[in-house]
DNA sequence: TAGATTGTTAATCGATTAACAATC
DNA sequence: TAGATTGTTAATCGATTAACAATC
């Protein structure tokens, strides 16, 4: 009955948000049920996929019915643990801390902002939402005090080696990097999520040039 | 001889940004020459893996001394198209749109932010980098007029449809896509590569969650 | 020349798809 | 019951790794 959760890959994982925001997408209209082969048309992927994802987590659906669309939300989000507050800083609060900023802060995302640090003192004090801005000299007290197990990492790669190791020996566990430091090759002990911008840009001016070759048979 | 070109996978082109990022490095400090074993050793890749993607391209180098690294590095600078200057227009000029703009600004990304589009009056007439944001209801003349061939899309997915609609229509190529709209499966001729900053962030939320059953036999 | 290291093919591993029995 | 659709196994496909001949 419950040989699932035994073969659960990577890629599995990274498909699971965007059924997440899918299905809710279904369940704000009003759609209750969903089959595989429905879900697969709407997400342009294979009704055999969907089936085997899901199976990994449990039989989340009725065989003749199909899913009930607001309890695979639920469930999804359950595994995501979206309803967890791991309590998470961030540094760098520029542009793109303020952006990150903001998904972090939404309910529901797993993570709870509980200090933004920088070091540029001008803005200093300055509030995002709702949370000032410390200097990123009080860092290392702040983490002795409050404990946060997560760090997400907007700013530059120039002093990141002694940053992360600093917040490594603060207990921080895991890091949402936005930087091109590569955190995991130097602390194999955390866990690394990271978000290279101009990696993407990169493929993309790949892709663009490169897109005739690409159909020829 | 050139029987390359032929097996180019997207796995392979993904990790290509990263490649030259390691590549620009060693440059930076002075290495000239670097085997497939000790390129490994660096990034965390097998040296096996390493020779498969670079031969994708072509004889880069040479047996018993292995690549020289500044060639290497304009090589792949080449493969990735980073001298082009793609007009390129960013829609949403918030914190998101000003981060993702200095990414495209540097010199060498492949692309040329040419116009910056918002649809708050308060911010029309700005400058960022150089360039005034201008008001959206000005965007269907500026393409008209530019041709830009791609879009960056830091808005809310909200009004997608009608603005990916018309950004199709006016002769947009390639979209860097920020939102949560689905452009490719709604417009499946365009080349679309996405950004999803929450997805990103949920799947870190799984893997923090889940660590200890990873680590079991 | 001998040693080193690539280029390239073959073997392995893993992920996706197809098929169909189970069952609602 | 008949029809629909899942859960699950087997087949296929693709990507990574291993091995080694080619060659600098």
């Amino acid at each position: 009955m419950d040989n699932h959760n035994n073969t659960i890959s990577i890629s599995v994982i990274k498909r699971l948000p965007r059924y997440y925001r899918f299905l809710e997408n279904l369940k704000n209209n009003g759609i209750v049920r969903i089959s595989s082969k429905e879900l697969a048309e709407r997400m342009g992927l294979t009704a055999s996929q969907i089936r085997h994802d899901f199976n990994c987590f449990g039989g989340f659906g009725q065989q003749g019915y199909g899913y009930n669309v607001p309890e695979l939300y639920h469930k999804i989000g359950e595994i995501l643990c979206v309803g967890q507050e791991a309590k998470t800083i961030l540094i760098g609060a520029g542009n793109l801390g303020k952006a990150v900023a903001s998904k972090i802060f939404t309910r529901q995302s797993g993570f709870r902002l509980t200090g933004i640090f920088d070091k540029n003192e001008a803005i200093a004090g300055k509030m995002i939402h709702g949370i000032p801005v410390r200097h990123i000299d009080y860092l290392e007290n702040f983490c002795i005090d409050n404990h946060p197990v997560c760090a997400v990492i907007c700013i530059p790669s120039n002093d990141m080696k002694e940053l992360t190791d600093l917040l490594c020996r603060l207990g921080i566990q895991c890091f949402w990097n936005f930087s091109n430091y590569d955190i995991a090759l130097a602390h194999p002990e955390v866990l690394v999520e990271s978000v290279h911008l101009t990696d993407s840009l990169m493929t993309l001016s790949y892709l663009a040039n490169n897109r005739n070759e690409d159909e020829e048979p």
